[in-house]
DNA sequence: CTATTTGCAAACGATTTGCAAAACA
DNA sequence: TGTTTTGCAAATCGTTTGCAAATAG
């Protein structure tokens, strides 16, 4: 059964999975370490912002593979747990390297000017979901939950500051 | 400045708009009456749960018109806050009308299986989310939030039921 | 009469997919 | 060697747009 959050710190996010780690885990998953597989969770290790397909395609160093093989592994990472997917509300997906046994379940702050993300530790409370999902007769639910606003920097620039 | 709500019910959802309401609103908007436009929001005037663009345009009765006038008058419809558009995390924009003066700030609950959409009543606590706001450096905060889970006919349904 | 709105077809951007060649195990 | 993965190009899906014809006020 999944656990909503409460208050919580994801220190996971700071530490660094050496990319040894992370191949492992292919390994276990049965999936073949190739070059683009390394170079794409390489790229995501070096970042604490969830990237798109696209900006992922473009950190690619010499490494480079076809963007619809970003997109195909990105789908297979998902699948395999070892990135999650989020949804900043614009038509584009998201992607943050997750820790083992990590549900990477937290929500984001996004600047409306210049995309600015930040993580956030606070969640909906757990208790007010079960209630919401025993009201109207649901089980397993769960919430997706993102915050907008104007960053610190965009409040006082005339234009966008990326 | 936008009040994020704390816990409310919804009664204008329930209201039967009466069409010479709306468009009556849609003159005070200096937009021309027309017949699309008139079906559009009738449409809309019929159902509880938002609605995407193709399946407005699929009820649309004897007063049809082009699928891309459903996305630009929605479109318009939004900016008149005739309507509000909702993001329920498949990549389709859904719309439900809105009562005059109303933000129509309010959630849903969405069947995994089935997509029956619920409208919610609670909200993510407003303190707490100006909290996070003032801790970040973050003005004009506001918040997107769904849940999701299994509606109760779909917890025994072996196939969803729609 | 004149600005707005419509229909139609083409354009778009994100994502997926078919298929044969290339690469891991 | 045999299965997985890749590159490439084409396809898909939701949505937008250009433009000339139709229409509301």
């Amino acid at each position: 059964m999944k656990q909503p959050c409460g208050q919580h710190s994801h220190p996971h996010r700071l530490i660094q999975q050496p990319l040894t780690e992370l191949t492992e885990r292919l390994r276990q998953g049965a999936r073949k370490i190739t070059g683009p597989r390394q170079a794409i969770l390489d790229v995501l290790r070096r970042h604490q912002s969830p990237l798109s397909n696209k900006e992922i395609h473009a950190a690619l160093g010499k490494e480079s593979c076809d963007l619809a093989t970003v997109y195909r592994n990105l789908n297979t990472l998902e699948e395999m747990r070892l990135v999650r997917r989020f949804d900043l509300g614009d038509g584009v997906a998201r992607f943050e390297l997750l820790a083992e046994g990590d549900d990477g379940h937290h929500h984001h702050l996004v600047c409306r000017k210049c995309s600015l993300v930040v993580e956030i530790d606070e969640c909906f409370p757990a208790d007010i979901e079960a209630e919401i999902g025993r009201r109207h007769g649901f089980t397993q639910v769960s919430h997706r939950l993102e915050f907008f606003g104007l960053c610190s920097r965009c409040q006082v620039a005339p234009k966008p500051v990326v």
